[in-house]
RNA sequence: CGAGGUGUAACUCAGUUUGGUAGAGUGCUUGGUUUGGGACCAAGAUGCCGCAGGUUCGAGUCCUGUCACCUCGACCA
């Protein structure tokens, strides 16, 4: 198409209120516009990428027998009732009422539709396995959306969902799908996705992963081990953490430790590191504000969403009050108030000789060793793994902590659905059994900006060519000298003829204008045609990424894009 | 939901302190000169100053309320 004739601005200067770059790139390039808070429409450059996603995780889906449907994006509140998600979920699920009064949401997350639909086709062991999938809108009443496109309450998701007969054909359809998402990501032309165990929950016992596009302004923390691989969200990584006890143990002595409160404060006033120090968070669960305590070594930080999973409950940051008996600032676990849960996190196994806190306003106990000075302790991984810790799996020292945008996820659900929902079949020995279940999303749109974010310069993005809107930015340099424009129409038509996608700028603008457009676009081959070039019997074919500018015989140019294209699409 | 910030032309922003005719650059239209990294000259068009009240002879500017958006936090099947 004629770059002309392209609907959206491009604007010269960054947008304000633009915190990362994708986000400036796709307003700035006429890719997106804003219509509320996380809510964008697409323009059609975004839409062309977008689109061609979403072909390939279709092939990728099909490949392992997926089947696409439909799910409606507005249901009754009924379905949502079946589950117990109607009232379990909070103001995410949007929830309104039709003309005759009747209570309804908007699809957010399809489990519910995707149960209804197959509930009853699914009533015998011979119809299993099978995986359904579509790509749709959903929309999820996000408290905060953020940085584009990035996270929103509007977005296209594709999300599949397997049903199976055993835990056994459930896994290893899971570990086809893992893979069916490395072809995705490694075809979309981001190879460098790399998929972690995630935290699967208070459901409990379920596998899951997510794949993360590792970029600095990530919102997920993962943790990954450069020796071993192994690589796991924040939230889910094992934390392990070695102590070796001072071979003299000393007796605890309660000391004056006037105005200190925070580790650091006690460690300075003691002359003691961080590390010889038991601290104390605390928390309240969220039901009945009762307190929990959480020990720890001064150094290492509670992980909030294994505490959470340990206590089957949510919590916040404790409001320490005079009732409560928790002396702020000075609490330990000795002589601790029976009010509240007591936890101790593995970091303070084997330790003696610790400073913690007494209980008591203005003093502190050193020569501490929980299994000599207090009965029956009993440990548990609480901790966030740190930047240079032990990985949990091959026992080096290699953690590193790094940023990831997720942009799939692949869960073992089992059969909280199906249960909840009623859905049954009758195995080959008659007994009546519930399917188990697998559920799998990738965020099209989000997928599409962390490409953008993890691919571009300081002039735009630099699409892979699978993705990009066209593969071709065909500019005629001097579209008013005759020669350029009778040479760039008919180059035009003969890649348009040929097959390639083009952008073809016949305007009569300067060059600067054009290449900055160009740029904007983030097409990955960009041909100049000019009289310079012309002149030499040439077309300068370049990359966007900057890693190659040949000049090119006329002739020969048809065959030469060909074969780039070919030689830089990672989906074929 | 808590904290902070911003709302003026399509975009980036001045003007608000101290009330007195609505501004600049970019973009857009027309004509001309230009043409390899966002050219130049000339002439134009474009505003419910977020919205609603109030104070005032007079409000973009002061007061009250409200809405939207941005950022940080909480939250995130």
């Amino acid at each position: 198409m004629k770059l002309e004739k392209l609907v959206g601005d491009r604007f010269k200067e960054r947008p304000a209120d633009c915190q990362i770059d994708s986000h400036a790139i796709m307003l700035k390039g006429g890719y997106i516009k804003h219509v509320a808070n996380g809510i964008y429409s697409l323009y059609t450059p975004l839409k062309r990428v977008t689109k061609k996603i979403e072909q390939i995780i279709r092939e990728e889906m099909d490949a392992i027998d997926g089947q696409e449907v439909m799910f409606p994006v507005v249901m009754p509140a009924s379905l949502w009732e079946e589950s117990g998600r109607y009232e379990s979920i909070g103001s995410e699920l949007l929830r309104f009422t039709d003309r005759n009064d009747n209570k309804m949401v908007l699809g957010m997350t399809h489990e519910e539709a995707a149960v209804h639909l197959v509930r009853e086709y699914g009533s015998s062991y011979t119809k299993y396995p099978f995986m359904i999938y579509q790509i749709q809108t959903k929309f999820r009443d996000e408290a905060r959306p953020r940085g584009g496109l990035i996270r929103v309450r509007e977005f296209t998701m594709k999300d599949a969902y397997s049903f199976h007969t055993s835990q056994e054909d459930l896994e290893q359809y899971y570990d086809k799908c893992h893979k069916a998402y490395e072809r995705i990501f490694a075809r979309a032309g981001v190879p460098e996705v790399v998929s972690v165990k995630s935290d699967s929950g208070m459901m409990g016992g379920s596998v899951s992963h997510e794949f993360m596009l590792l970029t600095p302004i990530g919102e997920d923390s993962i943790a990954i081990c450069s020796e071993c691989g192994y690589s796991a969200n924040m939230e889910a990584a094992d934390s392990i953490i070695e102590n070796v006890k001072d071979e003299i143990s000393a007796n605890m002595e309660k000391v004056h430790t006037p105005d200190s409160h925070t580790i650091e404060e006690v460690c300075g006033y003691l002359n003691m590191p961080v590390e010889k120090a038991c601290k104390a968070v605390v928390y309240q669960r969220n039901m009945d504000d009762s307190y929990v305590v959480v020990f720890l070594r001064g150094d290492i930080e509670v992980n909030e969403t294994k505490l959470r999973n340990f206590l089957g409950a949510e919590i916040h940051p404790a409001v320490i009050t005079e009732e409560s008996g928790i002396v702020a600032g000075f609490i330990g676990p000795v002589g601790i108030t029976d009010k509240c849960t007591v936890l101790f996190d593995n970091s303070l196994k084997n330790t003696n000789n610790m400073v913690c806190g007494a209980n008591e306003e203005d003093y502190h106990f050193t020569g501490l060793d929980l299994d000599r000075d207090v009965q029956n302790v009993e440990y548990h991984d609480f901790a966030k793994i740190k930047d240079g810790g032990i990985c949990p799996v091959c026992g080096k020292k290699a953690i590193t902590v790094s940023r990831g945008i997720e942009v799939g996820n692949i869960f073992q659900l089992g059969t909280k659905y199906t249960k909840t929902m009623g859905m049954t079949y009758l195995d080959k020995d008659g007994a009546v059994k519930t399917p188990i279940m697998g559920c799998y999303g990738i965020g099209v749109g989000r997928l599409a900006a962390s490409v953008c974010e993890a691919h571009h310069d300081e002039y735009g993005p630099i699409w892979p060519m699978a993705i990009a809107p066209w593969q071709v930015h065909l500019c005629a340099v001097r579209a008013d000298n005759a020669e350029v424009k009778a040479t760039a129409d008919k180059f035009y038509e003969d890649l348009t003829n040929a097959g390639v996608e083009v952008i073809y700028d016949d305007r009569k603008v300067s060059a600067g204008f054009m290449f900055s457009d160009a740029d904007l676009i983030g097409c990955p081959l960009r041909v100049v045609i000019s009289p310079r070039n012309l002149k030499e019997g040439c077309f300068e074919i370049s990359a966007r990424d900057k890693s190659f500018s040949i000049k090119c015989p006329v002739e020969e140019s048809l065959a030469k894009i060909r074969e780039l294209i070919a030689q830089m699409n990672t989906s074929l």
